[in-house]
RNA sequence: GCCGACGUAGCUCAGUGGUAGAGCACAGCUUUCGUAAAGCUGGGGUCGUGGGUUCAAAUCCCACCGUCGGCUCCA
């Protein structure tokens, strides 16, 4: 008799042969209700499971806060969408049809596009499936008898799926096996029944290759998303909804951050009075850390003749990237794609001693790539970007010091922003260039840096780049979402390909060590990251107008302009709101563009010498003397404060 | 680049073949006002661009451009 253990510690054997059902049974009623499957070991399985052997259970049971139970729902209702696209559309071929963050999709082959229009039938043909509440029933076949099967029914993509599947084969009936029931090949595992799916919605549908493989057929994919409840299905409703009004593509036009004009191109990013405040506040931000920190800054050219790009191999491993050549007196010069050449000529003008390095070189670059049309996206995916770039160039023996201070530059600037981040080893690729020892060596550095700095670590294997291993950092902003932050690479090749050296003490020729990177990665997607990071919300030293000064009455005016010229002159962004409104609406217009503070200023302020201080949130914080605020003020900004919140 | 949807006033959007609309924003006037959008009046659009169908096109068809959601790719 199999001896269970439930996730309390407790165990009791039980009958051979019981399921997760019975175990389910034996623990109470209301379990036995709810529940949609089980746990055995790590591994998610049917209620209808039988138990054979010794084991951990765990009892699923629909929950938000459980992924195994979320992905068994929603893998369910991608099989109730997938009967009901088969339904209304018969030549439907079904493809694949996994569960995805907060809902799942099928991928189907099938002539006639699907339209938003359809979904509505789509849904009504689900929620009849789901009444109807059939039982998703297993059933297996051999390898082989199951090959002819599908062989038979002339699917080559469930064809292709069953041969990458190891065993036997199974298939889930929904309902009574028969010619004309729904059945479809799958690994499972499912809930009991149709009618266990608490909430749906199909949300979208969009082109996927199969297989992801751009040479391959276009399928259509289907998104739909699936709850416990219809209250969870609204909360999620709702947060997609709160999600698109932090997307930075519409603060950025509302708050004036930025446009793109298609009389300009695609891709091409304007920046308007107050994104161009805010990238100066970072920009003059990150230059005082890098001349701290013995940077040079360095400026190059945005176009380069193909003599350059055919050295630094370009052309060759980046020419797609890259735009039309312009022939200038007979020569081929193309847009920058990348800041290093002009780096490297920079170090090659002259003769470097060992007593020379570190060189430390940065640059806020702009660089050209091309990029598809249908990749671009806002201000996180352009054609033309300013990169925070810089090389620097040393021996081997100060690599190590090198990347500690590296490190330490990244953590500054995360910290700065308020960001949390996870720091990955990005290990050699399938193709490389170099040594294994060469690799192996530019490997431990920047292991051992992270380890110096205690910086815990994922390793991504074969992740690295051909010509370097490095260090990637990825944020984690405010929403939770990871994104591709600063990133470190020890490269091993430049050094040849350019002739990059050194002399050494022994007055021979040394190859130089570069390392190349970026700690916040171009000027477009970092500020168009922190736009979301914040909801729009800067914080006080980055807010683009920092305080918005409303008179209560033009009797007032007099007053407030006189404490515009105070918080001006203490080098605070003010603006004034003299205008013939109420106070409401002068309040309600500056929460909108998320001025940090807003000062109300009447008779009251007038005579006592004060500002009453509202913060953008809408909280008051009372009357304070105007040498008072400013003082908090300079401090907030002094300290790169992330205050005062949204 | 590929699949699908979308493109109407500065912004958000309504308008399914018959003389272009709303709210916000903007301007003027009234109100001089105490903390989450005052009232009235007014200006503003060759309905993304170009073709086509029709007596008549924002509306139907085609092409192109752009945007959005995905796929692929990436700072």
């Amino acid at each position: 008799m199999p001896r269970i253990t439930l996730p309390d510690g407790s165990s009791r054997e039980i009958q051979t042969g019981a399921t997760v059902a019975d175990v389910a049974d034996m623990i109470g009623p209301r379990l036995a209700r709810s529940a949609i499957g089980g746990k055995i070991d790590g591994e998610v399985v049917d209620l209808g499971s039988p138990l054979t052997r010794d084991c951990q259970i765990k009892i699923l049971t629909p929950s938000v806060d459980d992924a195994d139970s979320l992905h068994l729902l929603r893998h369910s209702c991608a099989h109730i969408m997938a009967e009901a696209i088969c339904s209304l559309f018969p030549e439907t071929k079904l493809v694949y049809g996994p569960p995805v963050e907060n809902g799942f999709y099928y991928d189907v082959d099938l002539d006639r596009p699907l339209t938003p229009e359809d979904f509505a039938a789509i849904e009504a043909r689900m929620a009849e499936i789901i009444k109807a509440d059939r039982p998703f029933v297993r059933y297996e076949m051999d390898r082989d008898e199951g090959m002819r099967k599908l062989q038979a029914e002339g699917n080559r993509y469930k064809i292709d799926n069953a041969e990458r599947a190891e065993g036997k084969l199974s298939f889930y009936v929904t309902g009574e096996r028969s010619d004309s029931a729904f059945e479809d090949l799958c690994r499972g595992p499912h809930v009991p029944s149709t009618g266990r799916i608490g909430a749906f919605k199909v949300m979208q549908v969009s082109g996927a290759y199969y297989r992801g493989d751009q040479k391959e057929k276009q399928l259509q994919r289907i998104y739909g998303t699936a709850w416990p409840t219809k209250k969870d299905l609204e909360a999620h409703l709702f947060r997609l909804e709160e999600a698109r009004k932090r997307d930075h593509r519409v603060l950025g036009k509302q708050l004036g951050i930025f446009s793109i004009h298609e009389e300009i191109g695609p891709g091409l990013i304007h920046w308007h009075p107050r994104g161009g405040m805010i990238r100066h506040l970072v920009e003059n931000f990150w230059k005082d850390e890098h001349l701290k920190r013995g940077y040079d800054i360095v400026f190059t050219p945005h176009i380069a003749s193909e003599r350059i790009y055919r050295r630094s191999g370009h052309l060759e491993k980046y020419g797609d990237m890259m735009y039309s050549p312009m022939d200038i007196d007979g020569l081929n010069y193309y847009l920058k794609p990348m800041n290093c050449p002009g780096h490297y000529m920079i170090y090659l003008s002259d003769i470097r001693s060992y007593r020379d390095l570190p060189i430390r070189m940065c640059e806020l670059g702009t660089v050209y790539r091309y990029e598809p049309s249908g990749t671009l996206h806002g201000m996180l995916r352009v054609r033309g970007f300013t990169q925070d770039d810089a090389h620097t160039f040393c021996t081997p023996e100060q690599l190590g010091q090198e990347l500690d201070m590296l490190l330490e530059l990244m953590d500054l600037m995360m910290r700065t922003f308020g960001y949390q981040y996870k720091a990955y080893l990005a290990t050699r690729p399938e193709k490389y260039l170099g040594t294994l020892q060469e690799w192996e060596r530019a490997t431990n550095e920047l292991q051992m840096a992270m380890e110096r700095r205690g910086l815990a670590f994922e390793v991504d294997e074969g992740g690295g780049v051909f010509y370097a291993p490095k260090i990637d950092i990825k944020l984690i902003d405010s929403m939770g979402r990871e994104w591709q932050g600063p990133t470190i690479q020890v490269d091993l090749q430049a050094a040849k390909r350019f002739e990059i050296t050194y002399v050494g003490a022994d007055n021979a020729p040394h190859e130089t060590i570069i390392i190349h990177r970026t700690v916040l990665g171009s000027m477009e997607r970092f500020i168009g990251g922190l736009i979301e990071h914040y909801g729009g919300a800067f914080p006080m030293w980055l807010a683009p107008v920092q305080i918005l000064l409303a008179s209560v009455s033009e009797k007032s005016a007099d007053y407030a302009r006189e404490v515009l010229a105070r918080l001006k002159a203490a080098g605070l962004r003010t603006r004034l709101d003299v205008s013939h409104e109420k106070i409401g609406p002068k309040k309600h217009a500056a929460r909108q563009e998320k001025i940090p503070y807003i000062l109300v200023v009447g008779e009251k302020e007038a005579a006592e010498g004060t500002v009453n201080v509202n913060d953008r949130s809408g909280k008051s914080l009372g009357n304070q003397a105007v040498d008072a605020f400013i003082a908090h003020c300079r401090k907030l900004v002094a300290e790169r404060a992330l205050e005062p919140g949204a």
